[in-house]
DNA sequence: GTCTATACGTTGATAGAC
DNA sequence: GTCTATCAACGTATAGAC
């Protein structure tokens, strides 16, 4: 499901060194925070290298050209997203598991912000860098995950409401504290959003999504 | 062809020529899709004038620099933006007033996801050209709207749910049908988001979010 | 593996003919 | 008011010395 990010050298296909290593990080850490914040158009191999401490002749030695890194950055992300998001089963209790997924979504939102605006912006821009992302497989995994809530619905265990739409509503509601932080933060007069702020807003969604559901809280 | 009174030239104050307003229409139109999908950074003023058909030295003519049009393109939009916004009420029925406000939002990332893209974007790049935006009064006006859910509150017409977060539930949730609508159609195996698509998505929001704050739907 | 120097296209912006 | 020609600055990318 995500694109591959080689743990060997790219040219060479020999183990990484531990300079390598290093260096490839700083580039991609380096690399996230100006894709966040300017998109790949907006963003230029100058700067990341300034940011990274190094010529950015190394940029083109590590990965082939401004997309390739991209890339890497892009696949480095997925591969955080996707480890968060396959634990809801048809067996599983809606409150509980819910409550968690929620719960899971505003952690991601509140440590790894800058991935989801990347996410965002790359949508935003026509997401055609994740045209291999959405493929057959991807749209198989949604509706797995779709179906779960169907089946809670079949069971009665929740109100009849739309599981594509539900799916989206934990999307957009909870990245959207990682997303517009900035605004939030203006809005409220803070000046970032604390590890208690995103647990407040968590419960404030659980209590909304899982009551607007039809499901009874966990005990 | 009605005749309207004419927007007047942002440079000089004196009534604007009909070409004048059709080249600055033609520029702003062009530069809200070049914005939309690449952000400020990301947009150059050759593509933007390639898009209006005009030569890029009369970007420069009507609108002074880049930043220039940026602003002019923000503030168009800012201005459709808070016209949606003022509609709720202490006095109101809160089934009603949300149900109205929620199909308002709705319509408005339909009929201009553009707009709602841009501010995404903006937002996510730090949002720096809407200091003035996010002022004083801005956050007033927002502690109004919070005040009338927690007026809704103390008068038992629904949950004690957090306004704040309540107001960025109705924001995440509606927003997102504009800003993600490339991955939703990914995803749902559509080309676009038809009229009747934002309606379901607009009813189940309805649904949850109402019934969610323990407010009974209107009739 | 690393970095300096550089090629060469594109950028935002302007001067000046019409 | 309009547009062609042009500028300096910056963009990605590479060649080649170390």
């Amino acid at each position: 499901m995500s694109l591959e990010v080689p743990a060997h050298s790219s040219r060479t296909g020999k183990p990484a060194s531990r300079i390598r290593q290093k260096n490839e990080q700083a580039i991609i850490q380096a690399a996230e925070d100006e894709f966040a914040r300017h998109g790949y158009k907006g963003t230029s191999m100058n700067t990341i290298a300034a940011k990274a401490g190094l010529p950015k002749a190394n940029l083109h030695y590590y990965f082939t050209n401004k997309m390739g890194l991209y890339i890497a950055v892009l696949s480095n992300i997925l591969e955080l997203w996707d480890s968060t998001f396959n634990t809801l089963t048809p067996e599983d209790d809606p409150a509980e598991a819910l409550t968690r997924y929620i719960r899971t979504k505003m952690e991601f939102s509140r440590r790894q912000p800058q991935a989801s605006r990347i996410f965002a912006m790359e949508i935003i821009s026509g997401g055609e860098c994740l045209s291999e992302y959405f493929n057959q497989d991807y749209r198989a995994w949604f509706s797995s995950r779709a179906s779960v809530f169907q089946a809670w619905i079949d069971a009665g265990k929740m109100d009849p409401v739309d599981p594509v739409h539900l799916i989206f509503l934990l999307w957009g509601s909870t990245q959207h504290y990682a997303d517009f932080a900035t605004q939030i933060c203006r809005v409220t007069g803070r000046t970032k959003l604390t590890k208690h702020d995103m647990e407040d807003a968590g419960s404030n969604l659980i209590h909304i999504i899982l009551k607007g559901c039809g499901i009874k809280p966990a005990l």
